[in-house]
RNA sequence: GGGAGCAUAGCUCAGUUGGGAGAGCACGUGCUUUACACGCAUGGGGUCGGGGGUUCGAGUCCCUCUGCUCCCACCA
């Protein structure tokens, strides 16, 4: 029994109750025989979920990200394939670690050190047990059509043992390694940091100048002075070659250090000379490297000085250069300082200052693993959509360095390296050993550090699937077909699983990358929790619907991949429409009454082919749209097809034939048939409505048990009916004209008159003038074919014409008008037209026109030119 | 120092092979027309950033200038 539906639509009342049907019907499971009436098993169709955060909330990104991808799987659910969206979770390492931290410092007073790494690592597992499915609960408020029973999170035990499986096996390939390098440590995180998550920054900084005997050299760091073990110059630079091979003394230290020349530095900068400072200086570390100069490191990860800083041990890096300084000034070392714009690397999590610094860390070997991911994009394996992100992704992979993957925090997946105590024997294994494999020795420890949380991400297409066994999911749906995600993390996370996905499965892990820009606030500005500008999703589906909101963020993904700027109450909007289809619903079911099924009329009025022609043209169009991803034009073309056509033309035709026992069946057949190909079209952006309205429909007139997997309408093409259809737009014209005149002269709608028609097209009006009379306000028409009285009505003062496309109307001016208004009127559009006709007059006499453009466009024209001049006639 | 993107109606933005300048919001006017005032109808409003070029014709292609935004980069 269809539902009552309700005069305004609720959808809080409305979205839950779908949601738990879809899920409790496994409408989000892939389905194996998806393709109905195609023969042999579905196609696949897979996306895996960017994984946020697990202990993170839903926020406008996420919204967006996940609003496109559930458009897509719904798209191609409806269209038969086998899809699969996988969700998950990500542990988030450092930035997890950093939150639970904070909670442990807030509740308890305590630092991760005071419970120790067990028990800290317990306590992550509970919060994360606890916020876990949070986010999980605001995705399926969305309406995200994922099948939850694949739920994943990267630290399960599966995606734990492919994380291990990788690094062995890139560490038995040689593609692993572990080295002394200069590392971007975060000394509030207290870890290493990859390039990728060090964000750079312009800041007005001091360049300091100082004395170091009978050298100058410049500084923008100067408290790194304390770690120096040279002083650098040009070999060819004239000023200081008999200094090369000397030692200065280190103001400070009191320290004798060497001069040498090295082609590094760059003569025109300062003064020319260059303190080196090997361990906390990517530079001065290869200059160090090169000369062999001893290695000094003088911060620790926390930033504070070490003991190598002599007196300044002890000090936090901003007071040891604030003490450095000022020593420097009292000793008289400090020339002068000056102000200097450069850039400081600021880390991603906690936006600190990074420290470039010396220490042991595990880096993957990145050449050989890149070149294949080139490929991959360059032969066209992998696009991106927009194309031009095809060049950023290049353009970083093929400059790629090593990746630094050790991280010095707690949580996140343990580097699965020991080391025997016994013998010195170092293995990287999958499964945790007992005893040395060199010694039997079973005094082992293992590495202390954990990977970088991207490293477990980068395997994620194929990691949640089951790899590295070989499952029956990976075999069906892997490779992925589309990833879907912003633009920011194509270094930190495409990037890297498209190179993982090639080396470790032989396959792109997606064949399209299908990018959209960052939401920003109404002022242009980064969403961000410090600037408190950030727009909450489930704050606007209380308020708007889910519906809406996706709608809205449907329609701001243009193609282009630009950044979007959002504005809460433009969903009003959207709402506003999903109300319209409501109502217009509400009035289709209350219309159709008893029609039990839908079978196409043989013969239709010209508004029944009219709308179908719009719908064939929607379908072709939507379809269309969503295999190009331009997602903003089919939700465009669905809201102005529903609205416009549907609602504010075919439903007031409708009306009238509803009226006429003759054309009563066949319109409420396509009423019916119209509204549900709309509802099935609409559904990827709109589920919850278009569902709930769906369900009402007498079961006759739909077909399966949910619109969730019912079939994606094709285009049908007997119902093409271009031609005929055609002349209802005149009748449109007509009435749009009448009413305009109506307007401008203020009739009121009361007041009705008989309206003369004169037209080529006598037959349509007057087999349409119930219609005409009904749209047009009208209490009668007369229509009169053309040429056959037109004289003495146009010229009669009691009757003022109106000129459609193909009908001229005359409104009866005996209504209240101002005739001189009129008068005046009439003789500015004389004007009008007369100006238009002689310019295209001009353009038709220029030969450069006529022998030069289309044919079809000339032709066009002199039409025109020929409307016009009948035009000019009547004026 | 390289690279990319954006500049279209008061605001936010569409505009897919060059031929009609558009939408929503805001604004004016008129409507309680039994699906909907979260509505209906009808209007006003733009030198498509400036300049140059290709073309019969350019918001759309090329060059240049200006303004804004972003990314990458080890010059102390």
């Amino acid at each position: 029994m269809p539902k009552e539906l309700g005069k305004a639509y609720q959808p809080s009342e409305t979205e839950q109750p779908i949601y738990a049907m879809w899920e409790k019907s496994g409408a989000f499971k892939p389905c194996p025989n998806g393709k109905r009436g195609k023969a042999g098993k579905a196609p696949p169709f897979t996306i895996v979920i960017p994984p946020p955060n697990v202990t993170g909330q839903l926020h406008l990104g996420h919204a967006l990200d996940n609003t496109l991808q559930d458009v897509l799987i719904r798209y191609k659910r409806m269209d038969g394939y086998e899809t699969l969206w996988l969700p998950g979770t990500d542990h988030a390492g450092i930035a997890t670690q950093i939150k639970v931290e904070e909670e442990l410092r807030e509740a308890e007073g305590k630092t991760r050190f005071d419970l120790g790494r067990d028990e800290f690592i317990k306590r992550v597992w509970d919060w994360k047990e606890t916020y876990g499915s949070r986010i999980v609960e605001q995705l399926k408020k969305l309406g995200a059509s994922c099948d939850w029973d694949r739920l994943r999170f990267t630290m399960d035990e599966g995606l734990s043992r492919a994380v291990r499986e990788v690094f062995v096996t890139l560490y038995e390939k040689g593609l692993i390694y572990r080295g002394s390098r200069i590392t971007n440590i975060c000394v509030t995180c207290h870890t290493a940091l990859s390039d990728t998550e060090v964000e750079h920054e312009e800041q007005e900084g001091k360049l300091y100048h100082i004395r170091y005997g009978d050298l100058t050299v410049a500084t923008t760091r100067p408290e790194t002075m304390l770690g120096d073990t040279a002083v650098a110059v040009h070999p060819e630079d004239e000023r200081y070659a008999h200094l090369i091979g000397k030692t200065v003394i280190l103001p400070l230290m009191e320290r004798e250090i060497p001069i040498v020349a090295d082609e590094y530095v760059d003569r025109a900068f300062g003064t020319g000379c260059v303190k080196i400072t090997p361990c906390h200086d990517p530079n001065d570390y290869d200059v160090a490297k090169r000369h062999n100069l001893p290695e000094l490191l003088i911060m620790d990860q926390k930033g504070f000085i070490t003991e190598n800083g002599g007196k300044y041990a002890g000090l936090t890096r901003e007071d040891a250069r604030k003490a450095v300084v000022a020593d420097l000034e009292a000793g008289g070392y400090l020339v002068k300082t000056e102000p200097h714009i450069h850039n400081v690397g600021a880390c991603s999590r906690c936006h600190c200052a990074v420290e470039p610094m010396a220490s042991e860390q595990w880096f993957v070997t990145m050449k050989e693993l890149a070149a294949p991911a080139v490929a991959a994009v360059k032969e066209g394996r992998t696009v991106f959509v927009p194309e031009r992100f095809e060049k950023l992704y290049l353009h970083w992979i093929e400059n790629v360095r090593d990746w630094c993957v050790s991280r010095q925090i707690w949580w996140g997946h343990r580097i699965p390296v020991w080391t025997c105590g016994a013998c010195g024997h170092v293995m990287a294994l999958r499964d945790d050993p007992a005893s040395c494999a060199h010694c039997r020795s079973t005094a082992l420890t293992q590495d202390p550090d954990v990977l970088d949380t991207w490293f477990s991400s980068a395997l994620w297409p194929f990691s949640t699937l089951g790899w590295p066994g070989d499952t029956e999911d990976l075999r069906r749906f892997y490779p992925t077909d589309v990833l879907v995600t912003g633009y920011d993390i194509i270094y930190l996370w495409v990037a890297r699983m498209i190179f993982s996905g090639i080396e470790h499965t032989g396959r792109e892990p997606f064949h399209t990358v299908y990018m959209h820009g960052l939401l920003r606030d109404a002022q242009g500005r980064k969403m961000s929790k410090s600037l408190g500008n950030g727009v909450d999703p489930l704050e606007m589906v209380e308020q708007y619907g889910a519906d809406a909101l996706r709608l809205y963020l449907s329609s701001l993904a243009t193609l282009q991949g630009g950044d979007m700027r959002i504005v809460p109450e433009r969903c009003e909007h959207f709402r506003n429409f999903c109300n319209k289809l409501w109502n217009a619903s509400r009035f289709v079911l209350g219309s159709i009454g008893d029609t039990a099924s839908w079978t196409l009329p043989d013969s239709l009025t010209l508004p029944d082919m009219w709308i179908c022609t719009k719908l064939q043209a929607l379908v072709y169009d939507v379809t269309g749209h969503l295999d190009r991803y331009e997602l903003n034009l089919a939700a465009q073309k669905l809201l102005d097809f529903i609205w416009d056509d549907f609602c504010d033309w075919y439903i007031e035709l409708a009306k009238v034939q509803l009226r006429n026992p003759e054309a009563a069946d066949t319109t409420k057949q396509i009423l019916a048939y119209a509204l549900e190909t709309a509802l099935r079209l609409l559904h990827p952006f709109a589920p919850h409505i278009t569902e709930e309205i769906w369900q009402s429909f007498p079961e006759g007139l739909r077909e399966g048990a949910a619109l969730v997997t019912a079939r994606w309408p094709e285009p049908e093409d007997r119902l093409r009916f271009t031609h005929e259809a055609g002349q209802t737009e005149l009748l449109m014209d007509a009435v749009r004209a009448v009413r305009s005149r109506r307007n401008e002269m203020k009739v009121p709608p009361s007041k009705k008159a008989a309206w003369t028609v004169e037209t080529p097209y006598a037959e349509l009006f007057e087999s349409h003038a119930e219609i005409f009379r009904a749209l047009a306000g009208a209490s009668g028409v007369t229509v009169i074919p053309v040429g056959a009285g037109s004289d003495g009505l146009c010229e009669d003062a009691q009757t003022v014409a109106v000129v459609a496309s193909a009908a001229t109307v005359y409104l009866p001016l005996a209504e209240l008008i101002d005739l001189e208004a009129e008068k005046a009127r009439l003789d500015k559009a004389r004007a009008a037209a007369q100006k238009e006709y002689d310019a295209l007059e001009a353009k038709l006499s220029n030969p450069g026109f006529t022998q030069k453009a289309p044919e079809k466009i000339v032709t066009a024209e002199r039409e025109r030119l020929a409307a016009l001049r009948e035009k000019l006639e009547r004026l």
